[in-house]
DNA sequence: CAGAATCCGCAGGGATACTG
DNA sequence: CAGTATCCCTGCGGATTCTG
């Protein structure tokens, strides 16, 4: 038997995600989750990047989200912007060691996404398949003996 | 062709998010990278818990997303979900075997969340700082060639 | 206690047009 | 090419209320 709730894993540990801490996990998971920055994140890891070739390696983006989430990923210190002052105009975005630490992490989260996709849908299936075989159950014999 | 740009790292190799495993890493993500799923992931690490227990651990979240969240998990095939017949009911989830292999990768995350959070901090404040020292030159000096 | 259902505000984010 | 500005709409998610 356990003391009423088991002790969360390492990086939760204390926080319970209640003090700054938990907040802080919050905060950056809100930064960080989002739609983009991620898959940002991960196609620069490649190296210095133009606006551009972002864009055409991140299909669904739209030109706003790109600049939207490059500027917020700047202002965090995760890359630099380096605008060369040209014409045409060229603009390079890069990682910083911080955004490099970043790699990782969300690289082991896409490797996940990989494997598991399959399984996950699968199980997505399964799921749908018995949760409408419940609700034709309650429909049937909910509204009392006899359907028919 | 297109030599000019370098190659993604590991996890993205081969897909440069344009193909199906592209995909794959963003429809997980939409799903894991959302405001709470995380969040219940990393405290369910720490084994099986009540639903009561779950939304206490997780402060900001409410009713509604707490349930909602669960069953996009339970979905999912990350957790499961165990009804006891009893009165007062007594509802409990816990991790399946592929929503542990996830705690690794969000732990990592969150490791990285808490040791970078003042480094960002301070990041955004400086680029505050530079940005709004620009908007006021441009003010000053963009009218005229002489800030004064 | 666990949750389903409803109402509703608001921010995320797409499409488009314009600028330097 | 690399943005910025505007419009607009979807759906996330909070507050509240009702059920088993």
């Amino acid at each position: 038997m356990m003391s009423s709730v088991p002790t969360p894993l390492s990086a939760y540990e204390g926080s319970c995600l209640e003090t700054d801490e938990g907040r802080a996990i919050r905060d950056i998971l809100d930064r960080v989750g989002d739609k983009w920055s991620l898959l940002i994140i991960g196609t620069l890891s490649a190296g210095r990047l133009r606006f551009g070739e972002l864009q055409s390696h991140i299909p669904g983006i739209s030109q706003r989200m790109l600049t939207l989430t490059l500027r917020q990923l700047e202002r965090d210190g995760l890359l630099t912007r380096t605008a060369h002052a040209e014409v045409p105009p060229r603009v390079e975005y890069e990682l910083t060691e911080t955004g490099r630490t970043l790699i990782e992490p969300s690289t082991a989260l896409a490797a996940w996404a990989i494997t598991n996709q399959s399984l996950i849908a699968a199980a997505r299936e399964a799921f749908d398949q018995t949760a409408a075989a419940r609700a034709k159950r309650r429909a049937d014999g909910g509204q009392r003996s006899h359907p028919g």
